[in-house]
DNA sequence: ATTGTTTCACGAAATGAATTCGGCCGGACA
DNA sequence: TGTCCGGCCGAATTCATTTCGTGAAACAAT
């Protein structure tokens, strides 16, 4: 399951969904030069393999009342397995939250949140992170700007 | 185009996309509990009206040969407008970088990367960070888990 | 109240896509 | 050479998407 073949057809596949997943499978088929049953095929194959793990749709966070983006920076206590466990657990639960970095270095968590406004980064950080027993020091960076890659490299190809 | 109005039905078919944008629209209406025409008409809309920008696909990192994440944590020298758009164009056009986060702080960018291993990552904070003349300092945190929250947060309903 | 207007949802029909299936080609192997 | 195996094709079926005409509710103005 870990280490499967992919050949050139199958990685043409994966970038093309990763710039738009919504591509039918016709559309899929004809760009990369194969009959339509033998593209379902494939995909079928790289879903059920677990290449493909999912779709998500991406929506405008200003739509949504997404005023202000952070990345909160987060120190613990102690770095033991269960206090990171539990940090982890709280912050996942939290609505703003939209990724979290579990990392080394001289913060322990990067956490990226979604809130309306600086009003509500304030309660969020006060509320959420520096009353929690395992946070030592939490550090916040507003986001001016934030872009994601076309696709995930591909080191196979 | 910014303000738009989301009702009820509006916000529960953002939120399922967002779970998997390959829901079919007959799936979607059942679930929303419209008729397939009418539900279609209001997904068509949210796209139109820039609410809901795309599809993307996920695929497993591991697949292609990405063996290690990190955020690197970079410092400009100056902190003009040349400096930061040219260190962002520069960044973007990277296979490995996933995300950049232009912040406010005491770094000035955090950029997720992709790497096949830690000599590649080596590599990638050599060449393409430190020998750039807009860069003052970088700090690399390897990533151990990163995990993205389900849905951006609605603050309209 | 009534009339006109707008908005939205419905459902049937037409259009087009996804999926299934049998058969075919080409390479691997003895 | 003969057989096996994997992958692709193309037509047929099944199913979903999309279009379009209709009608019900909400609202404004007369």
């Amino acid at each position: 399951m870990k280490n499967m073949e992919l050949d050139r057809i199958d990685c043409a596949l994966i970038e093309l969904l990763q710039n738009d997943a919504r591509l039918s499978n016709k559309e899929l088929a004809a760009a990369v030069g194969l009959a339509p049953s033998s593209c379902l095929a494939r995909v079928q194959r790289l879903r059920t393999e677990g290449v493909l793990k999912g779709a998500h749709a991406e929506v405008d966070p200003q739509a949504l009342g997404v005023g202000l983006q952070a990345l909160i920076a987060v120190q613990l206590r102690q770095h033991s397995r269960a206090q990171v466990k539990a940090f982890w657990k709280h912050v996942m639960g939290l609505p703003e939250v939209l990724a979290v970095f579990h990392v080394a270095g001289t913060h322990d968590f990067q956490v990226h949140v979604a809130v309306r406004d600086a009003h509500h980064l304030r309660d969020l950080a006060l509320d959420a992170f520096t009353t929690r027993s395992e946070v030592a020091h939490i550090q916040t960076s507003l986001i001016f700007e934030c872009a994601k890659g076309k696709a995930m490299p591909n080191y196979r190809a």
